[in-house]
DNA sequence: GTCTATAGGTTGATAGAC
DNA sequence: GTCTATCAACCTATAGAC
């Protein structure tokens, strides 16, 4: 509690803006101090190294993101449509209001090096396990690994977004404007909605198989 | 011209090991050259700074990868298929032979910072325009766009899996095993193609039209 | 809670002997 | 071409005054 302008918090947005600019190693902590003009030994003294506030700064944005998803889910009842998962699974994400939040959630979901252990069995292990059995539910048909392997497809995607969303105008001439968050969302969900649908190939249907007998 | 097991490959085949493990940042040179065995100021002499290794050791994968797509499209006569575009965009990267390279372009095509220009103008924006082009003609009724869009979503999917092949296996329970190369391949192509013939939404159309016009 | 000062370690790069 | 030795710059983290 105090009465200047949250120093935890000037941090906290500092942090999140260069981490996602720039990269967790590349930021060091007296950019972070200079870009929240704090003091270099505040930021020991709020979060106690640079490895929890990366914690915190990453935990501030994932939690809400999957609250949002699990409301959506509940919801859409008790059978939600294809289209209706991928949107609970997307739109939060998507619709981001801060520009800084997608850079920096494109670098913690594409970063494999301890964000297995920090990151996915945290943050988003329990989510993930929801949203397949939702989709379980909604394509019946579809083999168990087909499923996965098209969930982790769509998180592709999702994250390749988040991770291009500042340079995409540039690289496209124009062309793709993620800035229209809603046309954006709806093209994802037109484009995985038909994945997710695609006939499951002969040949690897039948490998599957095979490989589960043996 | 050396007589010992060229230096200069050792430091670029431990190079690519360590980035693709750790990331560019994260790998000291000192790192590297423990790794392969060499003396610190062997990088120095043969690279001229850790900027320029970079570059080499991206370069050294890219290029060849680039050559087989080129030969791939050229082989599949002046009109082909979704598919076989889909395949010489995709089967370069993902039937890599050695370990270390898959985690190494994961983290080349997923960092924004500065490769925009140091890969992507460099070494992905020629062979992205030729893929645009038979893109265009392989589905006419796609508005340029809605093409644009899905092409960087196709992108998407193959650098989440470049970036998470290592551990895909652990975090899905064994169900997702990219070991299995022409698998994989099949599974990502008939999902993409029929995210690309998904039809265009409406509203998401009619948006496009009218930001044209102004 | 906020500051200065500094400890203690790592980094990229180079000079110069062999 | 390869080595040792070293520099100057940077880093995270902390001790201690206010």
């Amino acid at each position: 509690m105090n009465e200047k302008v949250d120093t935890k918090a000037r941090i906290l947005d500092a942090a999140e803006k260069l981490f996602g600019e720039r990269g967790f190693e590349s930021t060091s902590l007296r950019d972070i101090t200079a870009e929240a003009q704090v003091n270099l030994a505040a930021v020991n003294y709020h979060f106690q190294s640079k490895d929890s506030l990366i914690d915190a700064v990453v935990a501030r944005r994932i939690e809400p993101i999957n609250r949002l998803r699990l409301g959506m889910l509940d919801a859409a009842g008790p059978n939600p449509t294809l289209e209706q998962i991928l949107r609970a699974f997307l739109l939060p994400v998507l619709e981001l209001k801060r520009d800084a939040v997608m850079p920096l959630l494109g670098r913690t979901l594409s970063d494999p090096h301890q964000f297995v252990e920090k990151v996915y069995k945290k943050h988003l292990l329990a989510i993930s396990e929801r949203i397949h059995r939702e989709l379980a539910k909604a394509l019946p048909g579809l083999p168990v690994a087909e499923l996965r392997w098209r969930l982790y497809f769509a998180a592709g995607v999702m994250t390749y977004i988040l991770s291009w969303s500042k340079v995409l105008p540039d690289i496209s001439g124009g062309l793709c404007d993620p800035s229209d968050r809603q046309a954006l969302i709806d093209r994802v969900i037109d484009f995985l909605a038909a994945g997710f649908r695609a006939p499951v190939n002969e040949p690897a249907f039948e490998r599957v198989l095979l490989e589960k007998e043996g």
